[in-house]
DNA sequence: AACACGGTTCCACATCATGGAACCCCTGGG
DNA sequence: CCCAGGGGTTCCATGATGTGGAACCGTGTT
């Protein structure tokens, strides 16, 4: 916190109250904000009055604070796919370091899965840009993902098969799907074309609802004898995406070690 | 703009430049918001320099500043339907004030017309809360104004009659939006229900496109009469809630004034 | 009535923000 | 190659401005 910054007190200290309050995402009462920030109750009134009628926060019924129209105003203007792209890339800056590999983030949009960001493999030989090709989901890491959490359904009918690999039927899928959930990602191996393996996990939302799916993809023999680690790795950062949409806290509903930090992903 | 503000200067200008890239949004160099501001050089930079560092702003790869992180991250956790509601309730609460009328704002949402937003009106005789009921878009003025501008399409097949008076098919639908368009808002009369009068005019969002419909109903003897004066002020309603969400002052394309103001819409 | 709670106002003090000028870095032009 | 100029940061003396303790206010609680 002790950066070399100077002349700016007043600004800084108003500036941490009003992370504190968009990171919370729920209203915070005065006295909250006081001590979340340790200043003084002078200082906190005059600070936070002044937020107020600059339009950076805003006082909801019950005299809490929440984020104030210019906040509205610009949520009114972007679509939060656009916006989830944006807090997603050093995560996936992160994991196209660690692993080299192609990194993917996509979205259900409707019946479709699409992709919406993606950063290329350093190798030679790596996954090309495919956003906006169209996938069958039960064919990709990332759509499995999107099928196991619930934010897409499987189509009715016949099944499309583009390689022998490929998941025969609604049931296998159904039940790779379950398999993906109780493992945490998803994984498709020569299933979309023969030598591309994909791996992916989910990026949870607000509501603990998935609003994401974020893997990597390459050739099958680089990827396929390390899917478990890897697979821990995208947990990992793919937690930090979640906790940071999700905000303030939440006890993490999976039995496992229930997470409470809730740090900045960026550096 | 004297308000009687006292030891917060720092943070009043800091929040003015704040808002100023955020009501333009687009990037806005130095020297743009150094003379938008009227300050020192010296001043500017030591607090956008703090602004950057707190995350209410960010320099794009041209150097010029937009909306940090702190706006990237709301937008991801909020819906902009639910954003534009509340930018919209100032403007709906002033035409229920004017008109003492029950005020709906309504968008597409895949092929349906959804109610977001409503305010009541102040007579006795008034139409009740509809939010979340189905209507077809062809029956009422909030529909057709999505049908006119092109955010919705007509349904294949036969169109549902309410009433002796709705628009009997397709052609006469397509007519009716012809006049809307000209006009610049749509009308129904018993349309959907005897003795129902809607009038509603389209919201445009960044991209000139229609992200909404606004509009007012009551019984047909009350708003039949005057339907021109309300359609009006209807239209002067929503052109402010419109430019606050289109941002930055840009010609109308619509043949007529050309509009560049772009005042904040609330009081 | 007394008290605790949440917040605002007051005020003397000195810290912090201020803005002019000097400076730096890059780019383009002579 | 050097100079001019635009865009931005750093320096620093100055005093205006932000600071926090304490007093105050309003409201609800015991």
């Amino acid at each position: 916190m002790s950066e070399t910054a100077t002349g700016t007190r007043a600004l800084d200290r108003a500036a941490d109250l009003v992370a504190t309050v968009v990171h919370a995402d729920e209203p915070m009462s005065f006295a909250d904000l006081q001590d979340a920030s340790g200043l003084a109750k002078s200082t906190t009134s005059r600070l936070l009055t002044a937020l107020e009628r600059s339009g950076l926060l805003e006082r909801d019924p019950s005299g809490s604070y929440v984020a104030g129209r210019l906040f509205w105003l610009y949520a009114a203007r972007h679509d939060p796919w656009e916006e989830l792209v944006r807090l997603a890339r050093p995560v996936m800056d992160a994991l196209g370091a660690d692993t080299g590999e192609t990194v993917h983030l996509s979205v259900a949009r409707g019946e479709r899965v699409v992709q919406v960001a993606q950063v290329d493999s350093t190798f030679l030989l790596g996954t090309r840009d495919w956003t906006d090709v169209e996938v069958p989901a039960h064919c990709s890491a990332l759509g499995k993902v999107l099928l196991a959490w619930g934010a897409l359904e499987l189509p009715e009918g016949d099944l499309e098969r583009p390689t022998p690999s490929t998941l025969p039927d609604a049931d296998a899928v159904r039940r790779d799907c379950e398999q993906a959930r109780r493992r945490g990602w998803a994984l498709t191996q020569d299933e979309l074309e023969i030598g591309l393996t994909g791996i992916a996990v989910p990026v949870f939302g607000v509501r603990d609802d998935v609003v994401a799916s974020l893997g990597i993809s390459g050739p099958t023999p680089r990827l396929a004898q390390r899917a478990d680690e890897l697979g821990r790795r995208l947990l990992d950062r793919s937690a930090a995406l979640s906790s940071l949409l999700r905000g303030p806290a939440r006890p993490t509903t999976v039995g496992g070690t229930a997470r409470t930090e809730n740090e900045e992903v960026v550096a």
